[in-house]
DNA sequence: GTTTTCTCCGCTCACACCTG
DNA sequence: CAGGTGTGAGCGGAGAAAAC
């Protein structure tokens, strides 16, 4: 399971061709690599997440979830105020579907129409062992039509960004929020200046120290988590002098964002 | 709601700082 | 004072279509 987790990771740096993808279905595309914080996070948890304890898990914290869900509160007054109608067209682009939903569908075509549920299911189960059957180059073809839906999205979704209103999109989450759906998050273009520390972090994980801590295997830590500690612990024994170029460094970018900023209002 | 597979993204951890 | 900003590994789950 490890290696099998270690080869799909070696593998997805070097190659994106479909050989690699059918070997590791699961894979991600390099081009949509994805960061925890590179991407935008949700302004309230969905309703299902819950914390259990501070292992690692998917689940959110209790004491940010009580808070935001009194932020939530305090808000609806506000969003009342600024009411607008949400039509269809207002709702942000669809995911497209993926390379079996689009096999699914096709084969559908192919197939006597179900006339009850259980032939539909059935349905879905053969169209699934077909798939399984299928040899990488009679996959190709869905692979292919799922790459141009998939960058035709990405396009539709910054132009949808753009082009919509915050009282929008605060609608749509409010409806969202309520049917227990993660809420839609504005893509920014621009993301805000690094902090001073931050960028210290970006310049001790290339240093021989960061390095040594990222190849040490200390067993239930993640890598990442003791870089950051010991980070942590190198930036409050430097000294003012040794962090001012951080500062320097950060307060140039914040001028330049606030600059940006600014002339973009004009 | 149910079935299928695949892709994408939310979330976790640590840290400090800054904005709204 | 919450949350966004950076780092990234890795897990879990939502959502995508179609039929009823």
């Amino acid at each position: 399971m490890v290696l099998s987790l270690l080869a799909r990771h070696l593998t997805l740096g070097t190659t994106s061709t479909l050989a690699a993808r059918v070997a590791f279905p699961a894979a991600p595309s390099v081009l949509t690599r994805r960061t925890f914080l590179a991407t935008p996070h949700p302004e309230f948890p969905p309703a299902t997440k819950k914390s259990d304890g501070a292992k690692t898990t998917s689940k959110k914290s209790t004491t940010t979830k009580t808070t935001k869900k009194a932020s939530s509160t305090k808000n609806v007054k506000k969003d009342e105020k600024s009411k607008v109608t949400i039509s269809k067209k207002d709702l942000p682009p669809k995911r497209p579907p993926g390379t079996f939903l689009l096999f699914f569908m096709s084969y559908l075509k192919s197939q006597p129409k179900a006339k009850t549920m259980e032939e539909t299911q059935a349905l879905a189960k053969r169209a699934s062992e077909v798939w399984k059957t299928y040899s990488i180059a009679e996959k190709q073809p869905f692979y292919d039509e799922n790459e141009v839906l998939k960058e035709q999205f990405q396009k539709e979704r910054v132009e949808y960004f753009r082009n919509t209103s915050i009282t929008t999109l605060k609608q749509i989450n409010k409806s969202r929020r309520a049917r227990g759906k993660v809420v839609v998050r504005r893509v920014t273009e621009t993301p805000r200046p690094v902090t001073a520390f931050l960028r210290f972090v970006s310049d001790f994980r290339k240093s021989t120290d960061g390095q040594s801590i990222m190849t040490q295997t200390v067993p239930g830590k993640n890598h990442n988590i003791q870089l950051i500690t010991a980070a942590g612990e190198r930036w409050r024994s430097m000294t003012a002098e040794d962090q001012s170029p951080y500062f320097e460094q950060s307060r140039k970018a914040r001028e330049e964002f606030n600059q940006a900023k600014q002339a973009a209002t004009v």
